[in-house]
DNA sequence: GTGAAAGCGCTAACAA
DNA sequence: TTGTTAGCGCTTTCAC
């Protein structure tokens, strides 16, 4: 590797002359800056990042910790981040903690090791107390997506209103005459959902019956083996609530594969708004989340953070909205 | 930060003892180490990767380079890759190219700038000549996922059997007796799928008229799109071959908006599965990647590149197979 | 306009 | 068993 040394004898300079030729330092020279630069291509100088880093306690690196990449819902996000991060010349570690709190203590751990300038933390990644400690040792920390009653201290954070996004979803259904509604649920990570679900319902005088209510794990197949346990129910519902898309899919194939017809025999509704949905048959009404959005919020902060900009909001909250396409219908029955 | 130098001074020793406490060398006696690793402990001691990686020249960074991680494609090895990383110690920046070189370049400057020890880049993702750079410089690289041709020189590789993947599509057309037979592909990132799907039909005599072939460009819409132009041909294809999953989605969602039943009125293949496949309606036959053992295959030989391990196969081909669903069936037509 | 010197936090070779 | 020293490649401050 060439380094400045190398560049300062080939001159016949020393290296802080080289350094400020390189930098465009109003300092040296027209002439030598000159020199340095044909030499500098010549040799194919490349700084050395490390040295730099080690030098100004700057890595340049952003830490992305989320559940798994290999869930729909991330990767429109990771990719809006990573490009902002490299827009301001980050690059980002992505760091899967597949749901293991363990897991995600040590990529922190790695991370903060690496002096890393900031972190997005992805909810569902890991527990709250695991996911402050980057925050506690005074390293730039966004949480992102996560409930924000889950939130313990004054973390920065970009949230969505998930109580809102659950009492969209039960409102679609009620306006469309269901009334035996079911709810697959990712508990206690989406407990919001289910809450702001049950609420609309309540508020229809329909409370929720515990057999309405099924766990989910996240995963297209958790939702499929839910909605068939909602299927086998004597009265089985008219209407089921996915709360995430994945689950969602898995609800509309296990309805076919039971025979069903959705959604003459069944509506589904889903919640994230992942980019399949609107592309499968029937095309899935979903409660929107605004990921582009999320993305650029969190990036925005987090570059707010690492540069001190005073005055930053700390805590943003973003509004999902009701996408109705053909997987749920008016409710014909009795 | 607390430093080597913090905990030294703390126990009374020098920062040499303490970091040889601290790797468990041999050379340090029994009390002075419990001193050691007791005061660490208290000043919640984190070593400073940078300075190590500056001092030992290895960064336990890997770069993995790919087209957008937004394609379906592509999360399911990224998680896999950085699983691995993991259990090696290594962390993993991700760069999205975009399928734009100029910023794969500028990716891989940053990542040699950084000293990373390792790189894995995905087909597509860039020109070979921008791929090629890292190799040239010295740093171990594989390519993955690319047409074993269109690599110059002898850079390590784990990649696909395309002309056989393309084969098994058009043979298994062939075998349900369908005549009319498209294929839409990305060229020229493609080519080997055409041209084994090309050959398939030629040795069955019949050879593939240019208006059967259309141009995608790896996302669904372009899949829809030139679906949507082979339907409008004056004698429409009663099967298309899409060479990714990802283009076959659209490609049924064309098909259906058209007003034509899958698989009854059009044949669909796709290339890939990728996960959702096998969860829509009609579930798609495709000529799977072994996505998991490509991810393997290509950490492993990194990983033996960095630890200079002789004797490595420095190119492997994976097998594609054919994978019978549903959106295929026997042409009844005439 | 240019240079000398110290330091970032760690490792590694050698002395004591 | 412990300590000394030099150095990784860069930035930064201050002197010339």
């Amino acid at each position: 590797m060439v380094t400045l040394q190398d560049i300062a004898q080939a001159v016949g300079v020393t290296p802080t002359t080289v350094a400020n030729a390189l930098k465009g330092r109003g300092n040296v020279s027209e002439a030598t800056r000159k020199r340095v630069l044909k030499c500098a291509e010549e040799l194919r100088y490349r700084p050395n990042m490390l040295a730099r880093s080690l030098a100004q306690g700057k890595t340049y690196t952003l830490g992305f910790l989320l559940p798994t990449i290999a869930n729909p819902f991330y990767p429109e996000i990771a990719e809006a981040i990573e490009r902002t991060a490299n827009q301001h010349g980050y690059q980002m570690l992505l760091c899967n903690t597949l749901y293991d709190s363990t897991l995600g203590q040590q990529h922190l751990d790695r991370l903060i090791s690496r002096w890393i300038d900031g972190v997005i933390i992805m909810g569902s990644s890991m527990d709250i107390s695991a996911a402050s400690t980057p925050f506690q040792q005074g390293l730039p920390t966004v949480l992102c997506d996560w409930q924000e009653d889950e939130i313990v201290g004054n973390i920065p954070q970009v949230s969505v209103d998930f109580r809102t996004a659950g009492r969209l979803a039960a409102q679609h259904l009620l306006d469309l005459g269901h009334r035996h509604i079911a709810i697959i649920v990712d508990e206690p990570h989406q407990a919001l959902r289910l809450e702001g679900f049950n609420s609309a319902l309540q508020t229809a005088r329909l409370p929720l019956a515990s057999e309405m209510i099924e766990q989910g794990h996240s995963t297209l197949e958790s939702g499929y083996a839910a909605a068939q346990r909602l299927l086998a129910l004597p009265t089985r519902p008219t209407a089921i609530f996915a709360t995430t898309d994945w689950m969602a899919l898995g609800t509309i194939e296990a309805a076919l594969d039971a025979g069903l017809q959705v959604p003459q025999d069944l509506s589904v509704i889903g919640l994230d708004d992942i980019t399949i949905s609107a592309h499968i048959r029937p095309p899935l009404t979903t409660v929107a989340v605004p990921k582009f959005q999320l993305a650029k919020e969190a990036t925005e902060l987090l570059f707010g953070l690492i540069d001190e900009k005073p005055d930053l909001p700390l805590s943003r909250v973003i509004e999902p909205t009701l996408i109705i396409r053909r997987s749920t219908m008016t409710f014909t029955g009795n």
